[in-house]
DNA sequence: GTAGGGTTAG
């Protein structure tokens, strides 16, 4: 035994220790190891009951050294002859095939000579096993390999199997197996009809789905809340909701389901007006609620309730697993609070590729490029694979940095090193690294050269910065492809004009406006957001809908006096409607993101930092004023934009200028 | 061995 103890031990090193007072969480394999040492250290010799729950706290977890205790409990099962135990050997067949080794999934169900019930188990392992690391078809060709072992399809296999088709998105074999199920004689069973109903709504054929729905005899929660996800799927949410209010009861996933369903449509607001109602009608949420909550705070730059509902989580037990992690760094690096990003990355010890590429955009849009590069080393150190996103990252820090050669080294390395084929994304990340140094030859070249057809946004991102650098022969060029891909894009006549205007070629200028008149392109609106006490309120140009309207636009009067007697001149070269002078500085005073700083100032403290979130690129005006206006006032103030985020400070911004 | 809800870009 007391060797057994000391291989135990071994066994515990392999997984990262906790740190105190650390709030992350991911110990389920830690701990159980940790039981698991105890009892062995207790005298007890471990049986047919032990290894599935240990097997399944290790499946869970992630990483290198993870897959090495994986390996060492193995070797445990063995020891205690527990190889030829079904249920032993089903739980090492899910951990291999979840952790995406499916020869060693396969070797463990040949070494247990099962036959009867016993053997489908084995198999119905294989096909979850196989399902939980997302490889679908390998779960199909395990239930092939199942039907040729002669072994019995059950229920399970059948819920497992329609679930790999279902979220491999292949209806037609989705479809071949709905037939075996009514061939088979498992209905009527309400998981099989659940597992149905799941598969054609996951593969957006929701007509098949309702067909079945309707015709149940019995439903769970769970068949509801499958056509629900499909109606969002398939962009139907008002439907969804609908259904949703319809149910006869509601359960932690169902409502998820439906926040979801709002975040997934763009409906953000919505989203967390779910969750509140959620906690209204006292439903507990769970970590996977809280992911959408937080991307929801995301993606509104809503950082108090971001900040609300971490303490949320804390406070309810809610774990900080690798998705909520994820989820968390985003929320906070999207709304410009990159430390506290960092704090949470820092946390977490399972990390996996999202997590990663998570951080890293944070501090590329956030203007942090150095850490950014740095932390993609890092990343590769910890032997964690960089996928397509996380070059967009790395090549976002070297757009944002002005870094050329860094850029072009990172792409390059992409197809040499990581086998990665660049997709449209990438070339335009390429583009944009160069377009802003000013190299606008040679994105030209780059964009000839290009595998695919290159879109609007290639072309968008190569005006832009013929805009900035003044090279109006290019920009045409660029105009042209992107008004041809795009014959109302209000960006292309803004930007020529833009750059017309900055080369001075007023007759240009006249021409493109006369083209916006009698084409009667609309620019989109500009709009920004401000969460103040945890309510998020949306300001457009010249809005007049706010309550305390009257009040904004008093401060925001005041305040314009103060920068213009501080020497703020309007600068209105980026106005495109045709009026005077005098009705264009009209226009630029009441862009939404000065009402909303306006606001921010009639409501917040002094000394909190003022956060907005715009749809659309900050005007060269609107930026001009909030740096002296940060200054003036001593505040400071962090606009999100389209693309990156300005924190102005001090009378500066931390784009340097260069957006 | 057990269905339904989760994270990165545009």
């Amino acid at each position: 035994m007391v060797r057994g103890l000391s291989r135990a031990r071994g066994l515990l090193d392999g997984i990262p220790h906790r740190r105190a007072g650390s709030s992350a969480s991911g110990h389920g394999a830690e701990d159980a190891v940790a039981g698991y040492v105890r009892m062995l250290a207790g005298g007890v010799r471990p049986d047919a009951y032990t290894f599935p729950s240990l097997l399944k706290a290790v499946a869970a977890a992630r990483g290198a050294s993870a897959a090495a205790v994986g390996g060492a409990v193995h070797a445990h099962v063995v020891k205690f002859g527990m190889e030829s135990n079904a249920y032993a050997a089903s739980s090492l067949v899910v951990m291999y095939a979840a952790r995406g080794d499916g020869a060693a999934a396969r070797a463990a169900l040949e070494a247990c000579p099962a036959s009867g019930g016993g053997a489908s188990v084995l198999w119905n392992a294989l096909i979850s096993g196989h399902n939980r690391s997302g490889m679908f078809g390998l779960s199909c060709c395990a239930f092939v390999d199942m039907v040729r072992s002669g072994a019995m399809a059950t229920a399970i296999t059948y819920v497992s199997l329609l679930s790999a088709c279902g979220k491999g998105n292949n209806l037609l074999l989705g479809m071949q197996v709905h037939k075996r199920v009514l061939e088979s004689g498992v209905l009527p069973e309400l998981r099989v009809e659940n597992a149905l109903v799941d598969m054609y709504a996951e593969c957006g054929d929701m007509d098949a789905a309702w067909v079945l729905f309707e015709g149940m005899k019995v439903r769970s929660i769970a068949s509801w809340t499958s056509v629900i996800s499909g109606l969002v799927k398939s962009g139907q949410v008002d439907q969804a909701r609908d259904l949703f209010d319809r149910m006869p009861e509601r359960d932690t996933v169902a409502w998820t389901a439906m926040i979801d369903g709002y975040v997934q449509a763009g409906r953000f607001r919505e989203a967390l007006e779910t969750f509140r109602y959620m906690q209204f009608c006292r439903v507990r949420a769970d970590e996977f609620t809280m992911v959408s909550v937080v991307t929801a705070c995301a993606q509104l730059g809503a950082l108090e309730t971001g900040e609300w509902a971490r303490i949320y989580m804390s406070r309810h037990g809610i774990k900080i697993d690798v998705f909520v992690g994820n989820a968390l760094i985003d929320m906070y690096s999207k709304c410009g609070s990159i430390e506290r990003a960092l704090d949470v990355f820092k946390d977490m010890h399972n990390r996996d590729k999202f997590t990663w590429t998570a951080i890293i955009l944070g501090l590329a849009v956030n203007g942090r490029a150095k850490e950014a590069i740095n932390t993609f080393y890092r990343m590769l150190r910890a032997l964690q694979a960089p996928d397509e996103v996380t070059f967009i990252g790395v090549l976002t820090a070297c757009t944002h940095a002005g870094l050329v050669d860094k850029g072009l080294e990172f792409f390059l390395s992409m197809t040499e090193t990581y086998k990665i084929p660049p997709t449209v994304v990438h070339y335009g990340c390429l583009i944009d690294v160069l377009g802003r140094a000013g190299k606008l030859k040679e994105a030209l070249d780059k964009i000839e050269e290009m595998p695919m057809k290159p879109n609007s946004t290639i072309w968008a991102t190569l005006l832009a910065a013929c805009r900035i650098h003044g090279n109006s022969e290019i920009g045409e060029l660029a105009a042209e492809h992107l008004l041809e891909l795009d014959p109302y894009n209000s960006t292309a006549y803004i930007l020529l004009s833009n750059m017309y205007a900055k080369s001075n070629r007023w007759e240009d200028v006249q021409r493109i406006r006369q083209a916006i008149m009698e084409k009667g392109i609309k620019k989109e609106p500009g709009c920004s957001m401000i969460e103040i006490n945890g309510m998020i309120y949306e300001f457009v140009a010249a809005d007049r809908s706010h309550p305390m309207s009257k009040e904004i636009y008093s401060k925001l009067e005041k305040v314009l006096t103060d920068l213009r007697n501080a020497g703020y001149v309007p600068d209105v070269t980026e106005v495109f409607v045709e009026v005077t002078e005098e009705e264009k500085q009209k226009v630029i005073y009441f862009h939404s993101e000065k009402l909303a700083i306006a606001f921010a100032l009639l409501t917040l403290e002094s000394n909190m930092t003022i956060r907005i979130v715009k749809n659309l690129r900050m005007c060269l005006d609107c930026h001009n004023a909030i740096k002296l206006l940060s200054k003036l006032y001593e505040r400071e103030v962090i606009v999100r934009d389209r693309t990156r985020f300005h924190h102005f400070r001090h009378g500066s911004c931390s784009c340097k200028d260069y957006w």
